[in-house]
DNA sequence: TCTGGGGTCCTAGGACCC
DNA sequence: TCTGGGGTCCTAGGACCC
């Protein structure tokens, strides 16, 4: 493993605990007490400060565990509207640093940072920690950076000193650094793959890297060897810095308790569908492919997709076609603890998806997109969720679900 | 671990085609 | 004794990440 000392250079900037992180910076009377954020609902943990970690707190835990592990921790619900202004004040900064950012999550980015040592006059140690007093005073939080040759080296570089730590991995000392690593902390090996690994006695990171490709390939494939020469300083995966258009949009959510009802089942779909269609309108997006599905008590899932007939982010369209879905997919001796939709086949939305002899539909969905971004932007106002579809928010039965009549009610 | 929600990528295998 | 060999598309499932 002969690599010169940078042939690349890429840093990876992780929030350390941001959400718990931005609630603080709200809550100033919270410092020092050991708070968790809960999921949207109040479910389980989503993220946690450190003393809470140390208290043996896990994110995925149920809010009822935690509980009883830290009764006196603050338990806050998540507010991601509010997490994302703290992001974007949190890249408009890096942005500073480095013309191609990826935003990788919303709390953690990659920087393509070479050739800005001459620019800056400084190493990249001291851009690395300048970078961190930075968004400390302007944003308020503490973030990790690591340093490194390739992603995967620099994001396992930020993890190495969290928090509010800098961690620099040249491409000599690579081999050093990942001496202290064991496999699981290669992101990319999660729980089972670290367990093949270690039966063929790869415990630390270093003896991964060190490895053959073919051993490599031969356990964990194709994610294997990429992950292979990342470690060993040649980039395979390349920093995305042009915003992707995503794959998939979805909502799903467990209904609360098991149910047999069709017509329950029904009004979380249609509350999906409106979330979705949200979304969609929101991003500018829309979707050719919609898929139900439900997860059965035993966990299993069954899906079921159906074609839209032209793309569409119209919460009509939506519920008429998952309505349709759940009638061919329903089975009467089921229990039902979740459901969801997903949407594919994604594609910006334009005015002319449609053909000539659709333009009557056309004019319709038009009528309904007006009305849903009113919908929207009044939610958006007044807060909350003000304005609905009145089929969406309750269970109603099935007979009296009628997808042709935009039914709004207020709350 | 009595199991939350939103994503991505890869692989294997079947269907189908020439 | 051993059945052709590819290519492509689709789907299901696995694994992982935040």
């Amino acid at each position: 493993m002969l690599v010169s000392s940078w042939p690349n250079a890429i840093a990876h900037v992780d929030a350390d605990c941001f959400y718990a992180s931005c609630e603080l910076l709200r809550r100033p009377d919270m410092k020092g007490v050991p708070l968790c954020v809960l999921s949207s609902q109040d479910a389980c943990i989503v993220a946690k400060t450190y003393d809470a970690k140390a208290a043996g707190i896990k994110t995925g835990m149920t809010v009822w565990d935690a509980k009883k592990l830290l009764p006196d921790a603050a338990f806050l619900s998540a507010d991601f509207q509010y997490y994302g202004q703290i992001s974007d004040k949190l890249f408009a900064i890096l942005r500073r640093y480095s013309p191609a950012v990826e935003e990788y999550s919303i709390d953690e980015a990659f920087l393509d940072m070479k050739g800005l040592r001459s620019l800056n006059q400084k190493s990249y140690e001291q851009i690395a920690d300048e970078i961190r007093a930075v968004v400390q005073q302007e944003v308020g939080i503490t973030v990790s950076v690591g340093i490194s040759v390739t992603r995967t080296l620099a994001k396992m570089a930020s993890e190495y000193r969290k928090p509010n730590g800098t961690t620099i991995v040249t491409g000599k000392r690579i081999n050093e650094f990942l001496q202290h690593l064991k496999v699981r902390d290669i992101p990319g090996v999660g729980e089972n793959r670290e367990v093949l690994l270690n039966k063929f006695s790869m415990q630390s990171a270093a003896d991964f890297a060190n490895a053959s490709e073919r051993e490599i390939k031969r356990l964990l494939g194709k994610a294997g060897t990429d992950l292979w020469h990342e470690l060993r300083g040649t980039p395979i995966y390349p920093l995305i810095i042009q915003p992707q258009l995503p794959k998939s949009v979805s909502r799903t959510a467990s209904m609360g308790q098991l149910t047999q009802d069709k017509a329950v089942i029904h009004s979380h779909l249609l509350r999906h569908a409106m979330r979705l269609s949200k979304e969609l309108i929101e991003k500018r997006l829309t979707t050719r492919n919609l898929i139900v599905m439900l997860t059965l008590k035993s966990f299993e899932k069954q899906l079921l997709s159906a074609l839209l007939s032209h793309p569409t982010a119209d919460y009509f369209l939506l519920a008429d076609a998952a309505g349709k879905a759940l009638e061919e997919m329903f089975g009467l001796a089921q229990s039902y603890r979740a459901c969801g939709l997903i949407a594919t086949e994604i594609a910006p939305s334009r005015s002319d998806d449609f053909d000539l002899f659709q333009q009557v539909e056309k004019k319709r969905e038009e009528k309904h997109l007006k009305l849903l971004q009113a919908m929207h932007g009044v939610n958006y106002k007044y807060g909350g969720n003000v304005l609905s579809m009145a089929a969406a928010i309750k269970p109603v039965s099935h007979r009296a679900v009628r997808f042709n009549y935009p039914l709004l009610e207020c709350t």
